[in-house]
RNA sequence: GGGCGUAUAGCUCAGUUGGCUAGAGCGCUGUGUUCACACCGCAGAGGUCACAGGUUCGAGUCCUGUUACGCCCA
């Protein structure tokens, strides 16, 4: 014992253990063995995290418990592969980089070339990648770093080309103008799922638009007759006559957004809305711009209802203005009805005439709105709408707008070029629908004859292998298929180019050409220029002009000057981020061609698909989803993975959702700073349940006093909660930043005020688990170390082992099955909570204490006791990796004999218990009734503990038990270890009782104590008692109602009521006995 | 508007096909440092399982509705 120290510090082992495991190489995988049918393989991939920030505690959770799966089946004797690596996150690496260079340096991104700028931002990546691949090694994670991976580096790239290569030449690639989500501040388009929908506080405008006929003159389409309230009173416009006769009519518009107005190609009422007819045939034209509109008839507008509960309804006037530039509803609009399509605004959201507008055209005149923002327009186009007497009315509507995940602006629909992945090909999206376990559908989409008369039952019990292609993924727990489903069958096509700088560049080269034999000329001399057929895939497109397309297979050079220099030019926007971590299964496997490189090979045919995918909700739509798309495209319908596991969310202490944008993450290592490695892991697995949300209240770590408090907070601009970036320790006074303060900058640290770190009480049980753990060790292995075993010692059979020893045995047989369906079911918490019981409550609670009077001396108790532990090491060390494999450098070198009979496993005799086998489970049947027997001597030590606590019998005396004759006879074996655990030191019989002997009530029979006092706290006794009897009567009254209600009689299954009626015989003879004692007492 | 989740002890949460006389950790009360562990032991108090209906012999668990909070999608 004298190295292991009374308590276990984390810090002073860690970075051994660490070290030991790499140098072993055990984490690295082998896929011949795989090949060779000798190992089964198991594979996780890591979900890249990205390189934006550290990773915080949700990443924490997330990687123990891939890390635990990996352990466990390392242990079990797969093949196994846990491929980690890193995203480059195009937007959001972009945007942080942007946002230091700013900070930093005053410059924007157009201040630097785009190598310049790209420079900076694979700078910031090797920051990042490095720290997050040493918090993944502090955190434990059994990774084959060897094979470590980034989503930008050479491997994957090339599997980006090609995949893109594929799905152009397979026309699943298309460019077109379209309507996309666009970040005005990062410049970029944004796919639906980085837009954010938030309420917020606007308004209702209520613009008037004057109403005019149709111009007559040819050359000048402004040149139109206003439209008088007597014409249209005259055309049955209701109402019309309540306006003076000879003044000009309008129609009113609801708008949030005014100064869209610009933009407006029609004005539509719904053709059921009875001022339609009136108005068949006549303008609008647009004040002060001047341009005439037309009024169209759609369904989509929603007709005015001041008594409907739809806010909609009650706020509209019955007049939709139309931009089909700038928003979604419009754009529908302009296709169905052939309208134009103008787009007001520059890429920074200021109005412009640069864009597609040409404000002096058709004499219209705007100048005042143009290179004012969007706000200040919106203001002055209320203005001067007001000026003119057109501004009807301002109301307040609250409605959701989408904001970008990222800049956190509210975003702009933007008309313009972009590339699509036809995510909605049957190819796709089907084969992702096909892809779902039968019994995990609800929906038959995309199915086919049998197929869907299958969805939806449970799976039948095929005892064949798992199959890898349609049908073979299945979702933990089981509602998030639902999930999936409904994703796919509400999917659109993917938007994938983004207007970035960071990120895979799209291989298409394109030029403009007047027209068509022109472009098709040029196709033809391309065509010529591919060596192989299939280097190239080219495409002409028509709109007004020609647009001939080039998608480059490899990175060909000279192929590319080639195209050069016949004038094309290569697209400047890169993929979005997810192209590329939809094609990880793939391309961290090397393919297309793994042959290239000896490391990749055989990994596909091994590891492809993966055992498991663990991830969060969220991620199903964004990234499980479109890996199932590519890689059953790309390989044969093969899935990427089998199993989908997903994990609860961690929220901060006010149920938000910790974010590397908000700043409320917590940086794991502040855990394993405070509380160690394995109490992180184990308080992480502890939370691992099916629900959706965690709580993690976080307090501060004084970096003065090394105390913790609850931190003082305020609420950003946004609503949040988030911790005060200064704190004032209220135990010392001290001062001190927030991680808050430091990552959102409002805060800098200094000498005087440190950054201070986070804990969390939720990691106190973690901790002293281990504690627990290292200390019941360190005694047993100072027992063993005693008294050694000599090297030829006999082995010990069953028959040697004592009633505990068989207990004990029995319990960690049992532990081992429910850790096994804990793991194979995915439920983590449950994996702690068996681990718990079986250290703390079965193995140091009784079996240590059981074992001390007789341990020294008994050799096959000693062998229980050295192979029991190394199960235990064995079973906890995917959990707590770190103190398990500490103490297991000292268990190793201690032997005992096997016992026969017994198998729990190999006992580990390896270096490490890192790839020490998995303990089994095989135990002779008659262990466990023996087991029986203990547990009947745990309740006879609780209930003699019990009228001691009551009695307040001091704990040194020992006092005298006395028991029936027939209770003896069973626990005959037991009395040693009664007497030691409840302070026993004779048994005698019932005969006989000593005056101030107390009795009690025991496997139904009496039992006594006596020897207890000199007076006896009569009073205790009695109020005991009485609430004893209380008890018995209310649990004897339901068992009464019950066996009176013949239906429950009859419909029970009958070992239910057989066990109720024993359970009431029982309950009335304690009840009476207790009665009885009571009397006996006054 | 659609989908999903959560509401159980003071706090944080378990509770797998209905059989429960509802559990754990922390906290609380009492007690104890005899040799693994005070990051500990022993004993104890504490809950009409959000609310209202229904199904059933039996509901924390299943169904319907209501309320509150959270997330996702439109």
């Amino acid at each position: 014992m004298s190295d292991m120290p009374k308590a276990y510090a984390p810090a002073d082992h860690e970075d051994r253990i660490r070290d030991r495991w790499e140098a072993s190489g055990a984490f690295h995988a082998d896929p011949a063995p795989v090949l060779r049918g000798d190992k089964p393989p198991y594979c996780i991939l890591i979900p890249p995290p990205n390189v934006t920030a550290a990773l915080h505690l949700g990443h924490a959770l997330n990687n123990t418990l891939q890390d635990i799966l990996i352990r466990v089946h390392r242990m079990r004797g797969h093949e196994t592969l846990w491929m980690p690596g890193t995203d480059h996150a195009g937007i959001a690496t972009q945007a942080v980089v942007e946002k230091r260079l700013l900070a930093e340096e005053g410059k924007r991104r157009t201040d630097f070339s785009r190598e310049e700028f790209v420079a900076h931002v694979q700078a910031w990546k090797d920051e990042y990648e490095a720290r997050i691949t040493d918090q993944l090694k502090r955190l434990g994670a059994s990774c084959d770093w060897q094979r470590q991976r980034f989503t930008m580096d050479p491997v994957c790239a090339r599997a980006v080309r090609e995949a893109f290569f594929c799905l152009f030449r397979e026309g699943l690639i298309y460019r077109g103008k379209r309507l996309v989500n666009w970040d005005p501040v990062l410049q970029t388009a944004l796919a639906d799922d980085e837009v954010e929908m938030k309420e917020v506080e606007g308004r209702f405008y209520y613009l008037r638009y004057p109403l005019v006929h149709p111009s007559t003159n040819p050359d000048d389409p402004m040149d139109c007759q206003e439209v008088t309230w007597d014409e249209l009173a005259a055309r049955g416009y209701p109402g019309a006559g309540d306006h003076p006769d000879e003044q000009n009519a309008w129609i009113t518009v609801a708008t949030t957004r005014p100064e869209t107005y610009l933009g407006d190609t029609a004005v539509a009422i719904h053709p059921k809305d009875p001022r339609a007819g009136a108005l068949r045939g006549l303008m609008v034209q647009l004040p002060i711009v001047g341009r005439v509109i037309p009024i169209i008839e759609d369904e989509y507008v929603v007709r005015p209802d001041p008594d409907s509960s739809d806010p909609k309804a009650k706020m509209a006037t019955g007049f939709l203005k139309v931009t089909p530039a700038h928003d979604p509803n419009d754009y529908e609009i302009g296709r169905r009805h052939n309208l134009e399509m103008i787009n007001v605004m520059a890429p920074d959201a200021t109005i412009s005439g640069d864009h597609g507008w040409d404000p002096q055209s058709r004499g219209e005149d705007a100048h005042i709105f143009l290179g004012k923002p969007r706000e200040e327009a919106r203001d002055l186009v209320v203005r001067e709408f007001e000026a003119r007497g057109l501004l009807e009315d301002i109301r307040p509507h609250t409605h959701s707008v989408g904001h970008s995940d990222r800049s956190k602006v509210p975003i702009e629909y933007y008309l313009s070029d972009q590339w699509y992945v036809k995510v909605t090909d049957d190819r796709l999206v089907g084969s992702a629908q096909r892809a779902l376990a039968l019994d995990q559908r609800s929906t038959t989409t995309y199915l086919q004859g049998d197929d869907i008369a299958r969805a939806g039952k449970p799976a039948e019990t095929d005892s064949g292998r798992r199959s890898r292609g349609d049908f073979s993924i299945r979702f933990h727990p089981d509602r998030y298929a639902r999930t999936y489903e409904a994703w796919h069958d509400n999917l659109r096509d993917w938007c994938i180019s983004r207007q970035l700088w960071w990120g895979h560049r799209i291989p298409v080269w394109s030029r403009e050409l007047a027209d068509r034999d022109e472009a098709e000329r040029l196709r033809a001399a391309i065509d010529a220029l591919a060596t192989k057929a299939d280097d190239l895939a080219v495409r002409v497109e028509d709109e007004g002009t020609s647009r001939i397309s080039v998608c480059v297979r490899n990175d060909d050079r000279s192929l590319i000057r080639e195209l050069e220099s016949m004038g094309l030019t290569q697209d400047p926007d890169v993929l979005d981020t997810w192209f590329s971590s939809a094609l990880w299964p793939l391309s961290t496997m090397g393919w297309p061609d793994p042959s290239q490189d000896p490391q990749f090979e055989g990994l596909l045919e091994a590891f492809n698909p993966t055992n498991v995918l663990s991830t969060g909700r969220d991620i199903i739509t964004l990234w499980v989803s479109r890996m199932v798309m590519f890689n059953r495209f790309f390989r044969d319908g093969v899935v990427p993975f089998l199993d989908v596991s997903i994990h609860p969310i961690i929220q901060d202490g006010f149920g938000q959702r910790m974010s590397k944008s908000l700043g409320n993450g917590v940086d794991p290592l502040d855990l394993i700073h405070t509380h160690g490695a394995d109490a992180l892991r184990m308080g992480l697995t502890q939370i691992a349940t099916s629900t959706q949300d965690v709580r993690m209240p976080v307090d501060i770590l004084c970096p003065h006093c090394n105390r913790s408090f609850e931190p003082a907070t305020i609420t950003t601009s946004q609503g949040y909660t988030v911790a005060a970036p200064e704190q004032t320790c209220p135990h010392c006074g001290g001062q001190m930043v927030s991680a808050y303060g430091a990552s959102s900058g409002q805060a800098s640290p200094s000498d005087d005020r440190p950054l201070a770190r986070n804990t969390s009480s939720r990691f106190d049980e973690g901790r002293n688990f281990c504690n627990k753990l290292w200390n019941a060790s360190r005694f047993a292995i100072s027992m063993l170390a005693d008294t050694p075993s000599t090297p030829d010692a006999p082995p010990v059979t069953m028959n040697d082992l004592s009633l505990v020893d068989r207990w004990m045995l029995a319990r960690l047989s049992r532990a081992i099955e429910a850790m096994n369906e804990a793991i194979d079911g995915y439920h983590f918490a449950r994996l702690t909570e068996v681990a718990y019981d079986l250290l703390w409550r079965d193995f140091c609670d009784w079996y240590l204490e059981s074992i001390k009077p007789t341990v020294a001396h008994d050799r096959a108790q000693q062998a229980v006791l050295r192979h029991t532990l190394d199960a235990i090491l064995r079973l906890l060390h995917p959990i707590v990796p770190f103190v398990t494999e500490t103490i297991y450098e000292r268990l190793r070198t201690i032997n005992r004999p096997p016992i026969t009979g017994l198998d729990l496993g190999a006992p580990a005799d390896g270096d490490l218990l890192a790839s020490a086998p998995w303990p089994g489970t095989r135990l002779p049947d008659s262990i466990h009734e023996d087991a029986d027997a203990f547990t009947r001597i745990q309740a006879l030590v609780r209930a003699v503990r019990d009228v001691r606590s009551q009695q307040k019998v001091p704990p040194r005396q020992r006092i005298v038990l006395h028991l029936d004759d027939e209770t003896r006879a069973d626990i005959e074996r037991g009395l040693p270890i009664i007497c030691a655990l409840a302070g026993i030191d004779e048994v005698t019989s019932m005969s006989n009782l000593p005056e101030g002997a107390v009795s009690f009530r025991h496997c139904d029979r009496d039992q006594a104590v006596s020897g207890l006092a000199d007076d006896l706290d009569t009073d205790a006794l009695r109020a005991r008692l009485l609430r004893e009897i209380q008890e018995l009567e209310k649990s004897l009254a339901a068992l009464e109602k019950r066996l009176s209600n013949p239906g429950y009689t009859q419909k029970a299954p009958p070992h239910l009521v057989e066990e109720t009626r024993a359970q009431h015989a029982k309950t009335s003879a304690d009840l009476e006995e207790a009665r009885r004692r009571l009397e006996s007492l006054s």
